[in-house]
RNA sequence: GGUGUCAUAGCUCAGUUGGUAGAGCAAAGGACUGAAAAUCCUUGUGUCCCUGGUUCGAUUCCCGGUGACACCA
């Protein structure tokens, strides 16, 4: 593991061919097929000297999340071991995922997109507070414990007290599962400075390998999970001022401050920034797991 | 060369009827149980361009300087 741009998928791959693994990829976006440049999938070359598992094998049009992954990535790691004793490479930047994979979710029900959909257009119409107050009708206990200022959290804490008739917070209480394989966790770790400057060198040359292609290709499945990513959002903001489009619902493409990107060497600079951003985010979420061995 | 405007946080700027100042962005830290590259929370002392003057007190008013911009020659 390691944030983003820090040199996971060379590491992976040494490693995978020092032990006669394949590489099982831990990463929310690179799972997509239609996503390639911006997400920064391994080249041909690099797929072709490992097999890769959970590289663009699902597409946009799912709804794919950390549950299914916990679920596919386990059982493919059940049916490798069952082939021999040995130690297998799994590499990737999402915290969640790797955490689910690891120790395992609760039994919480999947979402209801139907459900979900209603509640997050009354999220954006009524503001948090008017789903807070609900939840603290249904669920004091998970109120005392999520931030309800935090709108997804709200909702989907709310989904689940509402698709079950129990309480999200009684579905927390599982032990975590028990893995009959032994974990060992490497993180890369770079100076700040070097991370940032690999970041924006890989941005630029994402815009090289035809980015904008890429996501102008992806325009029609923009309001799904899958593209609210970075390196695409920002892209479709600036189609939108292209288009004469100044605001934007749904997803936000960029912070409100931000204001409309009203060029490529914008929408660049978002990206940039917002791929820092998350590279911080990310080594935010490592920096409570002690078992990482940091390199 | 002349006239005018401006000079405040890393950036863009607000403000102080004279009592040493605050927003957005950046940056840093944090949260996270089926959207997680998502979503959300916290953190703002800086020679208020420099010199001198007026004043109990100047970043604020005045003189001069420097720099930027605009207009006129």
């Amino acid at each position: 593991m390691g944030p983003t741009a820090s040199g996971k998928t060379d590491l992976a791959i040494e490693k995978a061919k020092e032990y006669g693994s394949p590489v099982i990829s831990c990463d929310s976006r690179q799972i997509f097929k239609e996503m390639t440049i911006g997400t920064a999938v391994p080249d041909a070359s690099q797929l072709q000297a490992v097999k890769h598992y959970f590289i663009q094998d699902h597409s946009v049009t799912e709804d794919y999340t950390a549950g299914k992954y916990e679920m596919e990535a386990n059982a493919l790691v059940q049916k490798l071991f069952t082939e021999g004793d040995r130690t297998l490479v799994m590499c990737g930047g999402s915290g969640f995922y790797i955490d689910a994979f690891c120790k395992g979710l609760d039994d919480f029900p999947p979402a209801d997109q139907a459900l979900r959909a209603e509640l997050t257009a009354r999220w954006k119409a009524e503001g948090v507070a008017a789903l807070a107050e609900e939840l603290r009708r249904l669920d004091p206990e998970t109120c005392e414990e999520i931030d309800l200022s935090n709108g997804q959290r709200v909702v989907r804490a709310l989904e689940v007290c509402l698709m079950t008739g129990r309480k999200f917070s009684s579905f927390k209480t599982a032990p975590l599962r028990k893995r009959d394989f032994v974990i060992e966790k490497i993180g890369i770790e770079r100076p700040r400075e070097e991370l940032y400057r690999r970041i924006d060198s890989r941005v630029l040359k994402m815009i090289e390998d035809g980015l904008v292609e890429e996501v102008r290709g992806l325009v029609q499945y923009r309001e799904r999970p899958a593209l609210q990513t970075v390196g695409y959002k920002e892209i479709f903001a600036w189609f939108d001022y292209l288009d004469g489009k100044v605001s934007t619902e749904g997803w936000g493409p960029t912070s409100p401050g931000d204001g409309p990107v009203t060029s490529l060497e914008r929408a660049v600079e978002l990206i940039q920034r917002n791929t820092r951003h998350y590279a911080r985010r990310q080594l935010t979420w490592w920096r409570r797991d002690s078992t990482i061995k940091w390199v």
